[in-house]
DNA sequence: GCCGATATTTAGACATAGTCTAACTGCGCC
DNA sequence: GGCGCAGTTAGACTATGTCTAAATATCGGC
């Protein structure tokens, strides 16, 4: 049903970065690969546990890491003291809350960034623009 | 004589943040507000304790967090798992490699940001472009 | 279906980074 | 010199990340 056919996407997509499915690893797909929260490693196993209480935390890191190295993630560090995985592989920027601490994502074309290609010395693989400060409330 | 008038610079810049210059501060300081290594909290007690072999891990985590909201130095986090510490508290960029981790300054004016005041729903405190890759070697 | 090989997971030890605190030391004031 | 307060020390504790022996799961061949 919706549920088994949901699962059959994320193992088609596992399958398609050549990562063997397993039900762990779809369990943590499931989350990890759909979320906007930026969670970090023992974020996504407190979360991952509540339906899969035996996942273990190296499974968890091991996981993730996996899916870093094969594309579907990516690991950026933007809170104090752990890193924190993102879902949208593609360049954009980051807004961190300060009272929050909550990440959100601002699209590439929302700023714009000039002479990265001028710096000197240096073979540039990526860059983003960090933004911090305090979302407002109503 | 010079060392002594170097630390009695230390010691004013100290006092003239508020801050009472005790001999463990000034060791500290001596180091973390002159660097351009961006060390972490740890780095800097490694770096200290050799002058210094009886200043305590607290102290010297204290005395960063006090230097920080004193505005003498500003805390980052570009490096995984750890924060890290820059002297340097105006506004500018910062490239880390991705094979040695160092993190080097990128002067403001080399990068061009545009359109982060068009940002809707937010307070920006700071931003700050943060490139990744490698140096070149020779 | 069994077996062997390999992949994956588990449980927990270990290391590093950050925080906290009781006890001790240093400093300035009276 | 005593007192009150600031600062430091030593180390316990928590959080994050890594590592590994042992156990479990999966797969392909027979």
């Amino acid at each position: 049903m919706t549920r088994r056919s949901g699962n059959q996407a994320l193992i088609d997509r596992l399958e398609r970065a050549d990562i063997r499915p397993s039900a762990q690893r779809v369990a943590i797909a499931g989350y990890v690969l759909s979320t906007a929260d930026h969670p970090s490693a023992d974020d996504v196993w407190q979360r991952v546990k509540v339906d899969f209480p035996m996942v273990s935390r190296a499974t968890v890191y091991n996981t993730l890491q996996l899916f870093t190295e094969h594309g579907l993630l990516r690991q950026l560090v933007l809170a104090e003291g752990k890193v924190v995985f993102d879902p949208m592989v593609e360049p954009h920027h980051h807004f961190v809350d300060d009272e929050t601490g909550a990440i959100e994502d601002i699209p590439w074309s929302a700023l714009r960034v000039g002479k990265v290609d001028e710096l000197e010395g240096v073979d540039v693989r990526e860059y983003m623009v960090v933004v911090r400060g305090r979302r407002r409330r109503p």
